[in-house]
DNA sequence: CATAACTCATACAGGTGTGTTCAGGTTAGA
DNA sequence: TCTAACCTGAACACACCTGTATGAGTTATG
C-alpha cells in the first residue's frame, strides 16, 4: 500500500525485528516493562526504538501481532478436521500452550490496546474454535443450548485458568492439557447425554 | 491485640471508612486510580490519607477485605446445604454477582499484593465451594477423576469470563447465572454420566 | 473547657515514565 | 565513493505518583 515512499533499509528492519522481539520477551516477563527496558533488551538506543514506533500502544500491539502470528503458524501444522472431539483435544494441546507462554504479553495488551483490537488480534484463533464447535454440534455431540461465542470463551478462558494454576504450583505442566480437555469436552456435551469418557482421546 | 495504645476518635473511624468505601469505588472503575483519586473521592485530604495507611497496598488490602467481608455475608444468607446440583446453582446465582463487582478491584489486588495474601483472602468462599464438591463427589453426582482445586478453579474462571462476556456486550446479566451454571454443571458431571437437563435446577 | 487527636492545604523530595530535540558518528546501497 | 538513511548518547520538558514534613485550624471527648 503505502510503501512506495521509501523502502526501509536493511538495518533498519533489523532493529525493528530485535525491538519487537524484546518487546515479546519483556513484556511476557512483566506486563509493565518500560520502553527502555525494551530498548535495552533490543540492543538499541531508546531513541531509535521512537525512530520506528510512534508511542507504546504501537510496540505493544506489533508484540503482540508477532504473537498471534506465530500461534496461527503452529496451529496451522495440526489437522483439525474430522471428529470434533478429536480436533479439539487436538487444538487443547497446542493452544494451551500458546496461551501459557504469552499469558503476560495478552495482560499488557489488554492495558494498552483498546478492546476492540484484541479482539480483531484473536479472530484467527477464535475462527478456528468456531468451527470444530459448529461441526461439534451439526453431528450433536456438542450443545446447542449455548452461544458458540459464550462456549469459545468458556475455552480460553479455562486454558488461561490452567496457566494461573501452574504459576501457582498447584498443577504441573504435563497435565494440563489432559485436564483442559476433560473439563472441556464435558462443559460442551448436550444436557442429556452421558459425558465422553477419557480414554477415547488416547 | 494492640489496641491498647489509644482509642481511635469517632471522625478518625469515620474518616478510615470513607477512605476504604472510597478505594473500593475507585478501584472498581480503574485498579490504576491513584491515592490522591481515592482521597478526594473519599472526600478526604491526601495527607490524611497517609495519616491511616501507610502505603498504597494497604489501602488497596482494606478496600479487598471489604469486598470480601460482603460476599461472605451475601453468601451467608444462602443456604448451600442439600442437593449439591441445587446448592452449586444457588452459589452461582450470587456469586457472580459478587464477582462481577469486584472485578476491577481483584485486578489492583493482584498487582499490589503478594499471591499468598489474594488466596488468603479468597479461603472462605473457596472453602464453601470445596464443601458443596465435596459433597457432590461423595454423591457421585460430581466426577472425581479432577482435582477439587481444579474444579474451584473452573468455576470462578468461568464466572470471570462471563463478566468479561458482559462487559463486551456479548452476554446480558440477566442470563449469565443461566449460562454459568449450564456450563460448570456439566462439567463437574463424572465421565460416562449423562449431564443434568436444564429444567432440573427449575 | 481544655487538651489531645484529628484534618487540611501547601510544599518539598525523589522516583519513573513518555516523548522530543540535537549534534555527531556509522552504515547501507546506488 | 558519496549521500541519505540510520543509530547513538545526552539532555530536556512534562506529567504523574509516592511519601514526608510543617504549621495552623478544627473537633471529639474526658
Amino acid at each position: 500500500m503505502g510503501s512506495k515512499s521509501t523502502a526501509k533499509r536493511a538495518d533498519a528492519l533489523r532493529s525493528i525485528d530485535a525491538i519487537v522481539q524484546a518487546a515479546a520477551e519483556c513484556l511476557g516477563r512483566n506486563p509493565e516493562a518500560s520502553l527502555s527496558e525494551i530498548a535495552r533488551a533490543a540492543g538499541v538506543g531508546r531513541v531509535t526504538l521512537y525512530a520506528h514506533f510512534a508511542s507504546r500502544a504501537e510496540v505493544v500491539d506489533a508484540a503482540m501481532s508477532r504473537a498471534i502470528d506465530r500461534g496461527n503458524e503452529a496451529l496451522d501444522a495440526v489437522d483439525l478436521t474430522g471428529d470434533p472431539l478429536v480436533a479439539l483435544a487436538r487444538y487443547i494441546e497446542v493452544g494451551w500452550h500458546l496461551v501459557d507462554q504469552a499469558r503476560a504479553l495478552l495482560a499488557a495488551a489488554q492495558r494498552e490496546l483498546p478492546a476492540g483490537r484484541i479482539r480483531e488480534l484473536h479472530s484467527g484463533p477464535a475462527a478456528r474454535v468456531e468451527g470444530i464447535i459448529a461441526r461439534g454440534r451439526a453431528e450433536q455431540v456438542f450443545r446447542t443450548d449455548l452461544p458458540i461465542a459464550w462456549l469459545v470463551n468458556v475455552l480460553h478462558s479455562v486454558m488461561h485458568s490452567a496457566a494461573d494454576e501452574i504459576r501457582a504450583g498447584r498443577l504441573t505442566s504435563g497435565r494440563a492439557a489432559d485436564h483442559i480437555t476433560a473439563t472441556v469436552l464435558a462443559a460442551f456435551t448436550p444436557p442429556g447425554k452421558p459425558v465422553p469418557e477419557p480414554g477415547a482421546g488416547e
